[in-house]
This record gives structure tokens, C-alpha cells and sequence, in this order.
DNA sequence: CAGAATCCGACGCGATACTG
DNA sequence: CAGTATCGCGTCGGATTCTG
């Protein structure tokens, strides 16, 4: 999502009918809970945060929030010493699997191509600047 | 994406097989800029710009060199005077199509329930923190 | 355990102005 | 026309510290 906070185009972007969800789901923790909460079912936030790895619970907390708000998840808090929270996929984060499906095998199928592309592109970024400007462009900002 | 740049998780988030995928297909312009370019098919520069309406011409030639870089889009330099730039899906672009509709269906069956969900925890959160302290939670930052 | 509070840096993006 | 250069803002995310 942009630094707007909401997606709410106003011109012709809004012909663009999946950037409202883009802002919803895809983000980069939301995707990687979402699976882990799919996979390994209910967790705690410990729990949670071990699966992913890599979060720290400042953002994790985030994120959970955001989707709890959003109806992606379903945070249950249990009144005990310790407490105990626990956190689920709700029914319409699972509606999302269907499409999370469809995006791992376009990720199985294609993420070697892009790859390729990325390596083909920068060779040749790297290799035709010194011949004719075939199109002139400064340099080609890679990332990869 | 994050501000990390890439998405390269070393812990247990590889797990998620879709986060490079969010890295490479989903930023606040990719859909629109795909959506445009698979609509109204090859475009110049400025009608693409014009086509997806409030993107800044800077935005624009990141997304697109990116996109190109990654072999989502082709792009064709024309060598005339005024230069004439043109750019258009690839086979590898054009291989997410499937994917965006499932991406749409989703958002049209259940972008109103994320709202209704929004609305219900936003009432929530506004209402029951004079009552019992159901669950200790602050502030619930909301967004939309 | 499940967070909250604070400081911080890095991008993405927007607005404006300028160029081959 | 098709960008590039510069400036600044806002948000996300990481690291650290503290609390009920």
C-alpha cells in the first residue's frame, strides 16, 4: 500500500478493480501469516511469531491488528495468568485460498522466468552502454 | 514489499511460497499499470500515464523499468523525432491474467464484507472500552 | 505470555521543475 | 514526447526496552 494509508483512486486507476484488495491482503507480513495460520491452524502469538521466523512483535501485532479489523483473522483472548491469546483464519481468510493457490503455482511456474529476465536485463544494462545508444536510458536501478 | 527491498527470508517465512511474488507483482501501481496494459493493450508513454490517471510520469518510468526488468512488460524505442516510446504485456505478464481475475472475483464477492468488518470493529473498539476490559487493547489504529 | 512505547532508517510515492 | 533531477513527506519495518 502507498504512503496514503487507503487506496481510494479517484481518476481512471480505479478501472482497476484489484488495487483496493492489493492494499488489503498483499503486504509483506500479511501473505506469510496468513499461510502460517492456514497450515499449522490456530497459534498463539509466540507460536505465531515462531512459524514466520523472522517478525518482530511490534509488527506482527501490526499486522495482526490490521487484519483482525479487516476480517482476515479472528483474535480470541482467554482472561488467564498467563495470558492467552489465540489467533485464527477467519472464514473469509479462507475464502482467500483459492487465490493463494492460483498465486503458488504462478510463483512455481514463472518465478524462474522472471529471474531470467532479471539476469538477461542487467547483462545487457551492463553490456551495451559502451556501443550505440540503442535507447537512452542513465542506468537501469536493479534491485534483485 | 518492505523497505528491505527484496524479499529474501532466511527463516522459517520461506515457508510462505507467495512472498516473492507480492515482492514482483503487487505494489500500489504494478496491478494498475498491468491492468491498463492488458486492457487497452500497447501504449505510449504518456497515454499509459493518462490511462491509469494520477501516477506521476517519475512513478511511472520506476514501475515500468522495473516491470521490465523483471520481464513483465516489453518496452520499444522508437528512434524518431519526438521519440516514440511503447510499451506493452509479455507472454510472462500476460501469464498472470488468470490470476488477476481470481483476484477480482475475490474482491467482488467480498470487498463489502472486509468493509462491514471494518465498520463492526471500528464501532467495537469505540464502544466497549467504558464497559469491562473484554480484552486489553489500547488504541485499535484504525485506517480506512 | 502478549503485547506497548520509543527511536530509527529505508523505501515508495507525490509535487515540482527541467531537459534531449 | 519521454523522461530526469531534486525535495520532502508518510508509512512500513527493524531493534531495543519496558509492562500487566
Amino acid at each position: 500500500m502507498g504512503p496514503g494509508g487507503g487506496a481510494e483512486p479517484v481518476g481512471p486507476a480505479q478501472a482497476c478493480p484489484i488495487a483496493p484488495v492489493v492494499d488489503i491482503v498483499f503486504s509483506r507480513w500479511t501473505t506469510p501469516i496468513l499461510w502460517a495460520l492456514h497450515a499449522h491452524g490456530r497459534q498463539r502469538f509466540v507460536e505465531l511469531q515462531r512459524l514466520i521466523g523472522t517478525i518482530t512483535p511490534k509488527v506482527l501485532t501490526q499486522r495482526l491488528r490490521q487484519m483482525e479489523r479487516d476480517g482476515l483473522v479472528v483474535r480470541t483472548y482467554h482472561p488467564e495468568v498467563p495470558p492467552r491469546v489465540e489467533y485464527e483464519i477467519s472464514d473469509l481468510g479462507s475464502s482467500l485460498a483459492p487465490l493463494f493457490s492460483t498465486l503458488a503455482e504462478w510463483s512455481e511456474a514463472n518465478l524462474g522466468r522472471v529471474e531470467q529476465a532479471r539476469r538477461t536485463f542487467d547483462d545487457a544494462a551492463a553490456g551495451t552502454p559502451a556501443p550505440g545508444p540503442g535507447a537512452p536510458r542513465p542506468r537501469p536501478d536493479r534491485r534483485g
